[in-house]
DNA sequence: GAACAAAACTAACGTTTGTTAGTTAGAATT
DNA sequence: AATTCTAACTAACAAACGTTAGTTTTGTTC
């Protein structure tokens, strides 16, 4: 994401700082000091804190909503389905890798409709993922074991991989998606 | 974890909250109002915010440790220390999940010597676990993939139980092992 | 060069924060 | 009965917080 206006740039700066450090724990001095500038003038962009916050959180959640009803409406095996959903947060983690720690972390200090939207998305992707797994057990192309421990399986591997990807230098998209969905699907015994 | 002394139970009521709310966004007042007393009573049995915080994950972070000496001293093979390590992750997650989460989400507030003492172990757990994996890989019980990829997986996954754990209201622990060694081992597909 | 808008500034506001000091009520020990 | 201990209290502190108001600087357009 690069910044076209000064709010972008804010909105950047923030969610760096976010990321290493919790959204409770910058301040708005923090956010300035970073731009090279008084707290104060930040409020020439931004409405304050908060809208950083959810700005920040509900574009990489609109995004996953986004790629989630994609793959939703594709006619491709569940086996398929859950490999572009794979692909979809790897992507994601990649491109909004700071909005990602935000929206992790720091969820549930959303206000108001911000948080109630937030979890509503939040709740619907699960639902969808669960759907294509009971649908692959359904056709026996996934093991018939309980659902909601795939589902939690895969999904909390997808959402830490934003701590991971840039601690281990930046490597290969396509070979890193290749490798997780042989992880994820296949296992790692011989 | 029970409280024995009025001491822990500050401890729990705190952790509580800051499962909820993470640790900065937790005051003195939120803490001594969940115990039903005014907060500078808490200075009678605690030093300080962060002496809560630090026994906490520091607790929570030993038993990791300890858990993880035993697995790299056994004569198992390596896909019985994983398994072993993943049952260990169980266990502590059943017993200290408030600790837990203070040690994921809030481990970068702790200070001086807390701090660099937790990292070290962290870093000390991941690297004995890598060493399972390699040494797996080497026996060819486990497959040739990026070590880094099977670990960063399997780790993530396991961190993040506490989150999941009780939602789905409390399953059978040894069940629940069961299907997690399967899941991580050997893949979702059929 | 006057007029304008954008973006910075200084100064201050009312709150909340973690914490300290000193005090008091009740229970346990001598 | 006197003393000590435990655990609560009130009051207050300096610092940090998000935010507002009003002002000055900077760069662009007529």
């Amino acid at each position: 994401m690069k910044a076209r206006t000064r709010k972008e740039e804010i909105i950047i700066v923030a969610s760096r700082l976010f990321k290493e450090k919790g959204y409770n724990a910058v301040s708005m001095r923090d956010i300035a000091l970073a731009m090279g500038i008084k707290a104060a003038s930040l409020y020439n962009h931004i409405q304050g804190k908060q809208e950083i916050l959810s700005t920040l959180i509900l574009e990489v959640a609109q995004e996953f909503t986004l790629g989630m009803n994609t793959v939703m409406l594709s006619t491709a095996t569940p086996t398929e389905k859950i490999t572009s959903v794979i692909e979809l947060h790897i992507d994601i983690t990649v491109n909004y890798s700071e909005g990602l720690a935000a929206l992790n972390n720091d969820w549930m200090h959303l206000e108001n409709d911000d948080l109630s939207d937030f979890v509503k998305m939040r709740e619907n992707y699960e639902e969808n993922f669960r759907k294509i797994i009971k649908e692959g057990i359904e056709k026996e192309e996934i093991k018939a074991q309980h659902p909601e421990v795939i589902l939690f399986s895969i999904l909390s591997t997808l959402r830490s991989l934003y701590v991971w990807y840039q601690k281990r230098g930046k490597l290969d998209v396509n070979i890193l998606k290749k490798d997780m969905v042989a992880v994820l699907l296949n296992g790692i015994v011989v």
